[in-house]
DNA sequence: AATGAATGAGGGTTCATTCAT
DNA sequence: CATGAATGAACCCTCATTCAT
């Protein structure tokens, strides 16, 4: 009966994604507290006021962009571990997610890494949550993969999670749009020199430096 | 007598460095753009129109605290490097002189790890300098190593650099203070974590794999 | 089918009625000034857009608060003023009128008592001139009080206005409802207050003193 | 050995007071919420910026405004009452203050009577208790005078103070400067006016009910 | 060497109101 | 009748910086 059967995306979500993307360029461009809002009015083309009919302050509007990019990784990588059950094709795939989502949306991504201090009360605690519920996941998988390689490293998981984020985070940094690696590629060798690193334990590094000493 | 004779260290210098240490904790808490120069003064204890006789303007803040950071790091860095001359030594150096110098200047350096983009014009340009003097000091190193162990590996070593930076950088994230494993365990974790998987080239990855498959 | 042969209260005019209800009492707690449409557009469950549909203007609302609340005060107090020829029961109706008609329409009537000035123009002198035919009435009936006791005070008669004004329009700041007085009660203190002293002419008040000295 | 012993108002003093006295008079002609800080910039001939030096917040002039006038109100009021020790005394000085300091600061008698709602929090809390003390001194003057005249009245006190406080500031309602009574004058009529009915207690009325009936 | 006082520019946000639908 | 979406104007306030002293 209804004209039109509510769309999985509707004309205001729409204009809000579309919002939510070019403030993300501008936080990623500037940092979120250098950002103001008139130049998001002005590069979205909408009234200063208008703007505030789709989110009821700047900092919610950091929070949206930070908790759906996360949202999205989450449930992206849950859906890819389903289709693995062997430990180093889950990292594997973590890794994939990871780097992919941020090679597609830099700005968001940048955001959520650079700007999780800018947030305040139940908005930070919010993205905490999220983000400690993806870093549990994560060292969870490498709990597996050290488990399954049967190496008792003394590295604690904590340090090593701490580290592989770095590493994909990191990457990114000063990055120069087509100046650079096929995402698949780097990908993978950040996969391999993380778990190069982690699966062989105490005893490779010992052997090299005996190799090198 | 002697107030007018130029010290070593002059009662300015002295107090031109309190100031940069108080800066790097404020904008370390809050972000440059966010910190206010007000604060400064409270914290500080000397008077808003006071301060400007140490600096001339806030980018000027900025850009000493990361630059005399950058100089230190790079002078312990070349310092240590002297005293050995096996390529695994001197990324060991490297790590633990980075690592170390974080975790006892952990606002500067996070400043300077955070803050790169607050920064235009000249100002940026010399921090640019600086860091690409120590990111090819770096990049050297891991040449040198890769040299050393016979690996012919086709990871490129600018996604090397990066990937190690980042581990180094992002460790301290969310830090607790006194929560926390000893500054020389933690770099020798990320010695071997890093030297583990850049060491063992592609090999060790495929046995890896065949390990768990 | 009756749907649009006006009846004596139209639906319209039922709904608008409730819309100044709910107006007065935000008017009431916030101030016109700072009390906001939206609010009225919440507290109401009518849409921001919609509601302008029963009056034009922010303004036009207070004025028809203000006008409605004096009308019926008005009519009101006429009303009574029929049944009672003797100037001291006159006047008691009168005040009993007035504390009885704030005591049930407290939101209105400290609209009407705090928000003159609030309104501009037209409005303003509209609502000026039902105010002092109000004033004016009152007057009178303190005008024949004094005729018929006889007394020839000095006391003008517009400061004595303004002074049992003052009293009953006070008399609930900073009401609290349930812990009061009943109205009649409190009615009948007032006007035994006020024609104490108005009657009583500047003997008693000299007796007073010789009394108390 | 100061070059100037620091004078009892200092030049900043003067100027905040000066400041004061503006804002006053734009908030009883508006309203506070209706007044803005633009204005008082123009009138006051300061720049809006320059503005804050002097306080930290719209609602802090609005304190502070609120705060001064009651302090000297009743420090007037307190130092007044020393000369006398007689009831009837004593309440014609406390009119006589009341209303003698509203003629001479009426911008700033408004809005301590008008904007009391206007404030919140801490500050609410500060000017409810100088109020509150205010009135209950008031109260106890009544309860003096009630005892001294020895009438067993009804009337009970806080309506007496209530309605004596109405009468008070609701005389320069409208006020319009130079047309009007001296205050001496006023003061007096309000004094007899309101001790006539508080002191004759039930009797007089019920004489006049006989009389006019 | 240091400060109190002042300022212009710009910040985020709210508001009453409108208009196409 | 009623609404969702949009707007211009105005709001309070903060900031880095300056300058006379």
């Amino acid at each position: 009966m209804a004209k039109n059967t509510l769309p999985a995306t509707s004309e205001h979500e729409e204009k809000l994604e579309r919002l939510l993307a070019v403030a993300a360029e501008i936080f990623a461009e500037k940092g979120y507290h250098h950002a103001s809002i008139r130049e998001l009015s002005r590069r979205a083309g909408v009234s200063l006021s208008g703007l505030y009919y789709y989110f009821s302050s700047k900092e919610e509007l950091l929070f949206m962009i930070q908790e759906r990019s996360l949202r999205r990784v989450l449930d992206g990588l849950k859906h890819k571990l389903k289709r693995s059950d062997e430990p180093a094709g889950r990292l594997r795939a973590m890794i994939g997610n990871h780097v992919g989502f941020f090679a597609q949306n830099m700005a968001a991504m940048k955001v959520l890494t650079h700007e999780f201090d800018s947030l305040e009360g139940k908005y930070k605690a919010r993205i905490r949550d999220l983000r400690l519920e993806y870093s549990n996941l994560c060292t969870e998988l490498l709990r597996e993969l050290r488990r399954s390689t049967g190496s008792d490293e003394v590295l604690p998981l904590n340090v090593a999670t701490s580290a592989l984020f770095g590493m994909m985070n990191w990457i990114y940094t000063g990055y120069q749009p087509g100046s650079s690696i096929p995402v698949d590629r780097l990908s993978e060798h950040l996969f391999r020199l993380f778990t190069g690193g982690f699966s062989s334990s105490a005893e490779p590094a010992a052997s090299l430096e005996r190799r090198v000493g």
